[in-house]
DNA sequence: AGGTTGACCTGGACGC
DNA sequence: TGCGTCCAGGTCAACC
């Protein structure tokens, strides 16, 4: 479901309401593992834990975790509040996902399928109807762990122009289908691939390798202004996005073309054309895209 | 290796 | 009302 304005919104908002808290009780429904790490080490990976922060990377949410009070001391037992990353909580909301900061009190909505208690008395819960959102803990302080998460593509509001045309020179594959590749950039889905190639002007079926140089920075500014605004107003509420607090975003109001098959481009005025492109549905302008 | 397709899930919208 | 069909913002494994 949500792409990186949103989890940007939603890491922004459980990082606001969670950072310093301490997570007293984890409780995971019975879900057939849809989690990267299994349920149970999950379970006692959290326990206890301090939550040192959380942001985003890509589309994951990543919550970072400090050691458990009691644990192995810290270099001349130091009292002061340790903000050492000890682990890794990283959450995927596939489709579907919701990461939620409640009280326990809450009703607890179907297709709940983690809940963290706070000691503060908040409650982080992850929803996921669809089941294609992934959970996944990392104990850093173990040997042989995997480091630190990292997105293998690169940041789409942080890359520059050499870097971003390198990504697309020499390919054969639909522009469309480029930006939805994560392993290029990490981030961009559906609605902001749509919306950001209508801004740069340039049909998705266009082959990536056959752009401009021009082309293809006007593109890498149009997707970093349409993400950075998309965060402004809080990302896209199509169907049932919220953000941390079950708050929608606005950005839905501003799509150009996504989910606007027939209607009037705002540019033109020409209807807005839906096709399938890299298996997914897309729309553009005709008229205003070349 | 690069590129494409279908499978994974549930639920909402729409047509008959 | 009920049933069937299609569609959905993401990712992988399996194929060409």
């Amino acid at each position: 479901m949500p792409e990186l304005p949103e989890v940007e919104t939603i890491a922004r908002g459980v990082d606001a309401r969670v950072r310093g808290d301490q997570i007293v009780d984890v409780w995971f429904g019975s879900h057939r593992e849809p989690f990267n790490t299994p349920a149970k080490l999950q379970a006692r990976g959290l326990q206890e834990r301090r939550i040192v922060s959380v942001h985003r990377i890509g589309k994951h949410i990543v919550m970072e975790l400090g050691l458990r009070p009691g644990g192995p001391a810290t270099a001349g037992g130091s009292t002061k509040p340790d903000n050492e990353i000890a682990a890794q909580w990283i959450v995927h909301l596939g489709m579907t996902g919701r990461l939620l900061v409640t009280t326990p009190e809450a009703e607890v909505a179907k297709h709940t399928h983690a809940r963290l208690t706070l000691k503060s008395g908040r409650e982080i819960r992850f929803v996921d109807p669809r089941r294609f959102g992934r959970l996944e803990f990392r104990d850093l302080r173990k040997r042989g762990e995997p480091a630190g998460f990292e997105a293998k593509g690169a940041e789409p509001l942080k890359i520059g122009a050499g870097e971003f045309a390198k990504l697309f020179r020499g390919r054969k594959l639909a522009v469309k289908a480029a930006l939805l590749n994560q392993t290029l950039m990490a981030g961009v889905g559906n609605i902001y691939a749509d919306e950001s190639l209508f801004r740069a002007g340039i049909r998705p079926r266009r082959r990536s390798g056959r752009l401009t140089g021009t082309q293809l920075e006007k593109l890498r500014i149009a997707l970093k202004e349409i993400l950075e605004h998309a965060i402004r107003l809080g990302g896209s509420s199509v169907s049932d996005y919220v953000d941390a607090e079950g708050v929608r975003g606005f950005f839905q109001l501003e799509h150009c073309v996504y989910q606007r098959t027939g209607e009037p481009c705002r540019t033109c005025g020409k209807p807005i054309k839906r096709i399938v492109v890299a298996g997914r549905s897309t729309h553009y302008c005709a008229h205003c895209q070349r």
